[in-house]
DNA sequence: CGCCTTTGACCAGCGC
DNA sequence: GCGCTGGTCAAAGGCG
């Protein structure tokens, strides 16, 4: 009843992905608030009741979610797993490169906040609208499927604030697509900011609007059964608030 | 035949 | 209880 289960997503437009095990399809039902069914399959192993959820994006349509529970019992099948493998290799290939051209030329950074917009209020905090460029020196594009970041001051200001609080938001980006390779993606990224943290801001704000941010990127790569390979990339610059006259 | 999808029926949990 | 939802069963049919 209670398997252990862990899902991926992958950018694929083929629903059914081959991951070197057998599997019988025993049901299908369309899921509320979703376009696209959901695909139920069990391992055709006998004694071996691992199943398996495939369901496309209605967001992001060009990624499935497949969702794993329990572990096999038994081993799979090996021509898979070598292909599997030489994937992982080619994958961690092109880390490589993007990193050994990252490291070449030091002063272009990797990602910048070019605007934040300020949303709205709610009960919980503030929230605004960030668009980050995400640049991609390496030549190849690069397949994402989540980026997790967080942004905390990088400031040298001797606000105590800063130094009690050096957070100011951080979560993940779902699917936000692929990098292009030689080029620039522009990722429109919510940011949610306590409202304690956002009241403090705008006091330390009072004088500069400006503040130095460092930025945290994990890329995340997903690699189907053996798991999310996660690649930190940190980056600083300049952010700039919106001022106290955009509030009234 | 063996092995697989398809597909509606069926069931269990949950909120009202 | 009633209806909705998500997960499963099983009969039927496809296909090499
Ligand atoms: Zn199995």
């Amino acid at each position: 009843m209670k398997n252990p289960r862990f899902s991926f997503r992958t950018k694929s437009d083929a629903d059914i992905l081959d991951d070197g095990y057998r599997w019988r399809k025993y049901g299908q039902k369309s899921v509320k608030n979703s376009l696209y069914p959901r695909s139920y399959y069990r391992c055709t192993q006998h004694m071996c009741n691992v199943k398996k959820q495939v369901q496309r994006l209605s967001k992001e349509t060009s990624i499935v979610e497949t969702t794993y529970e329990g572990i096999h019992n038994h081993p799979s099948d090996e021509k898979v797993v070598e292909e599997k493998a030489s994937v992982i290799s080619s994958l961690l290939d092109k880390a490589k490169g993007f990193f050994a051209e990252k490291l070449a030329n030091i002063p272009t950074p990797e990602a910048t906040v070019d605007d934040v917009d300020f949303k709205g209020v709610t009960r919980d905090g503030v929230d605004y609208h960030a668009k980050v460029s995400v640049k991609n020196p390496y030549s190849q594009s690069i397949p994402i499927c989540q980026i997790s970041y967080i942004l905390k001051s990088a400031t040298r200001s001797s606000s105590l604030f800063f130094l009690l609080v050096p957070t100011i938001a951080s979560g993940t980006i779902p699917d936000p697509g692929s990098l292009v390779g030689s080029g620039t993606t522009v990722l429109d990224v919510p940011v949610k900011v306590a409202y304690s943290i956002a009241v403090s801001l705008m006091k330390d704000m009072c004088t500069d609007w400006d503040i130095d941010y460092q930025l945290d990127i994990g890329l995340t790569f997903d690699i189907p059964v053996v798991g999310d390979i996660t690649i930190p990339v940190s980056t600083q610059g300049e952010i700039k608030l919106p001022s106290l006259r955009d509030f009234f």
